[in-house]
DNA sequence: CTGTATCCTTCACGATACTG
DNA sequence: CAGTATCGTGAAGGATACAG
């Protein structure tokens, strides 16, 4: 898997504070962040926040909240609400969300493409605290 | 830029605790990692401590250090000294290391290349935030 | 069902100073 | 030059309870 030559952009201050690739390593940071975005993608079109929480393990309300507010910010989600009791609400991507969501993507697929690497990487981690 | 169809490992169990691509985000969470080990994979070779953290703006001795033993015990970075007065160290990328560079390359590449949308994301955040 | 408000804990990170 | 030790802080995240 090799790669192609880099773009100009790309050589000029790739370590620069505010380069791109940190920004966007830093948008990337939050625990649930890229897990959200990656499962409204999958479910595809509207989710309900209900489906949201269960199909992520772990997941709690609040930080669910929090994330999507987030991300509506940054204009990668948009919120639906009709007023009923209960309330109906959906979340979806934007188009710029979907754009974004493609290097989550990318990530998702290569982790499980190399899940033995990982493992690898776990087990040598394992080992080397163990040998302390 | 379309995606090609995902494969079964994907497809099986994306949201689960343990699941690779989690794994692979989490390796990736701390601040310097993701930094530390592009950096060295665009120096190539052997590394000295001193030109990676003149390299990386922000980096302190202390992260670098820390960052890189942990990356040694993941088996992705392997140190080198020799001793001498002062000291001669260098770190290096293992076989495994060039290899889970990969994923890191990847994210550096879209976000150089798409620059001008995470301009937009900081925008729409700056904007939100003010209208508070 | 969806969302908010508190409280609390943890720990990642940074600043500083010191050793060989 | 490379590395360690120590202390302090903020921010992220989790548990819980409540509200519309």
């Amino acid at each position: 898997m090799s790669l192609a030559p880099l773009p100009d952009a790309y050589r000029q201050a790739p370590f620069d504070e505010g380069c791109a690739p940190r920004r966007l390593l830093r948008l990337f940071g939050g625990k649930w962040v890229t897990m959200i975005l990656h499962t409204l993608h999958l479910l595809g079109g509207a989710s309900r926040p209900g489906a949201l929480l269960r199909s992520i393990p772990g997941l709690s309300k609040k930080m669910m909240t929090q994330t999507l507010r987030d991300l509506e910010e940054m204009g990668l989600v948009a919120r639906d609400v009709r007023q009923a009791m209960p309330p109906v609400v959906e979340y979806r991507l934007t188009v710029l969300g979907r754009k974004m969501v493609e290097p989550v993507e990318m990530l998702y697929r290569w982790g499980a493409e190399h899940a033995a690497m990982l493992d690898r990487v776990d087990a040598n981690l394992a080992r080397a605290r163990k040998a302390e």
